[in-house]
DNA sequence: CATGAATGAGGCTTCATTCAT
DNA sequence: TATGAATGAAGCCTCATTCAT
């Protein structure tokens, strides 16, 4: 009988070191060496697993946008009106969600350049901007906060609320603590707030 | 007499050559060889203007702020008060100007880690966040829009719209073209003015 | 399993060849690409087995010390008192001799410049000096030859002896023939025992 | 009119500087610019009184030679049959005749396989034998010291003390302070006279 | 006489990857 | 499944040298 591994496990804990490695020492000193190395493991392991780098980042990268929607997805369980979590949820609000912000910010600049990561930045901003609309229309339709009509037009404004605040609170952690992303987050919702 | 050749020109044109690279096939495919061939030159000529290829992309990245800078002095030098125009011209509005946020998001992946590109990283938010406060200042002045005590939340809150905005711009721009980007600004604009 | 290969054996493998290139074509010639292609490999297998140039090199010269060594350990161990034939060990004698002095002329122009070169220097010195100080208080316990108060200086004296005979032979191996070598060794020897 | 420069001379103040340049940091590192550096001058006029660098090396180690030799000769000036005095010239006794130690060692590495280097080197050995038979026939001539049979084989027979002495010094100023030095000659022309 | 510009060759090293075991 | 061996491509950089001024 062969070892028993579970393969889909080894890819998440490799693609988890890939992901600690590009938030501690960066995108290009994240190498297939310097993965094996601290999974304790011989560098053909991880060919073995991925066929490609490319293979492995794309993994990584999808594995952090997962991280975000699950964050989101437990918060929706519990409240799927809940307009301020639900956000925070996808803010840099916890060292977890400060690392998959760095990988984003890390493969943006591979996005530029290579569809399919462009791809996966696209579904990651559709995503973001559905959960949104999601729960402003459940918000709408509880008669809580604003029409039907507005809906497309404040999930587009959240959205860049977030991505313009998650860069800066990646790169001034501390002028961005979470109160302080918390407390902009509740000013900017009051000015939408005001706006209807 | 040497060969009559301007220094700091060739470093610019260099830099241009190399931000030209970034926008087109990436950072990481902007190699050494790759600008010599750019630029129909040998490749020692680089090390010749640059010591390192990392003085190299600092000096690209620093011209690609420049770039910024010079476009939001032109509107300012005009009407000081200004505000659309101001933040237009710190947004992908055109090709020029794309092109130099596509060099900000490519370097950002190395401000994660190193020292001096997080330097400039933070140095190019404080001068952005500082333009804006003069415009906001000057707008309190000429008794145009909010009083003086709300520059500062403004000025962050412009900031943050102004990055959420041009990453999205930068992986849309089709969905992003100036008209979308001016129409999106004037209603954020019209929120704030509301606000007060 | 992995390809059989006994790392410490390719390691000597290697270094051997590189003391080859460095006797044939002299240090300066002997370059990464220069020791692959006479190995047969490929150049990156150098790289395998040593982390860098200087550690090759740092090898190198300890394996020639080594070979030193070893045959003047082999005349020991047939006869401890036998001083003409453990300097004639130390001698460029034969063409494997030859060659490591090669190697040792070659790295002293490293060791006058960098620490690690020069420890190795000093310590074949050391080395050296304590065979044949061993030597030279075998023969004063056996009765053969001076008294153990002169040991101290005419060990240092043989030192100098061979280091500068050495040097000579290395660059007129004609003038300086096995033959020629022994025959100034016994009048050296005559002379110091003729001293007492 | 041109500028007034003695081309001989430059070439020489080139050369101490080159010679500056490997007793202090090493062979390897004496490039052209850091001798351009270290003379203040560009880089182009080294290749200017020197065809190559390899005509400067030679004209370097020429040099330091010709040192040696002014050395002894000044002291044959005074005294032709002063043999320990004639000796001392030739060893590493002060900083100056350290350094053109250092550079002979230096250069032994290129005249292993350099043909014309290893002339050089001949040439120096050649003339080193020929200045101490010169003074062991003055003194034989003079009644004091060995007779002229024995001229060869004493002359031969401090060469190789010269060098082996010289070497070990190089490595071991401190060890081998000039003090230290003398007193190993004086044991060496006890033992030579007493062998008589 | 002297310069900076520019070149081409080559240096070491690193990387992702494949192969044989 | 997992390994160390081995590869080839490519990276940056340095050097000696030549050219045009």
């Amino acid at each position: 009988m062969p070892a028993v591994v579970n393969h889909e496990e080894r890819r998440q804990q490799i693609a988890r070191i890939a992901a600690d490695l590009i938030s501690s020492v960066g995108l290009d000193a994240m190498t297939m060496r310097e993965i094996a190395a601290a999974a304790g493991f011989s560098t053909t392991i991880v060919t073995h697993y991925f066929a490609n780098k490319r293979e492995l980042m794309l993994y990584t990268y999808r594995a952090s946008v997962a991280h975000a929607q699950a964050r989101v997805d437990a918060v929706i369980a519990r409240d799927a009106c809940d307009l301020p979590a639900s956000i925070e949820a996808l803010l840099p609000f916890d060292e977890s969600s400060l690392k998959d912000w760095k990988v984003f910010l890390a493969f943006w600049q591979i996005a530029q350049v290579d569809p399919d990561f462009a791809a996966e930045q696209r579904a990651q901003a559709a995503n973001a901007d559905s959960i949104l609309r999601r729960v402003l229309m459940a918000r709408a339709a509880a008669g809580r906060g604003l029409n039907e009509a507005d809906v497309d037009a404040t999930s587009r404004r959240l959205l860049v609320f977030i991505v313009g605040l998650a860069v800066q609170a990646v790169f001034d952690t501390v002028g961005w603590s979470p109160q302080a992303q918390r407390a902009f987050l509740k000013s900017e919702l009051r000015l939408l707030a005001g706006a209807e």
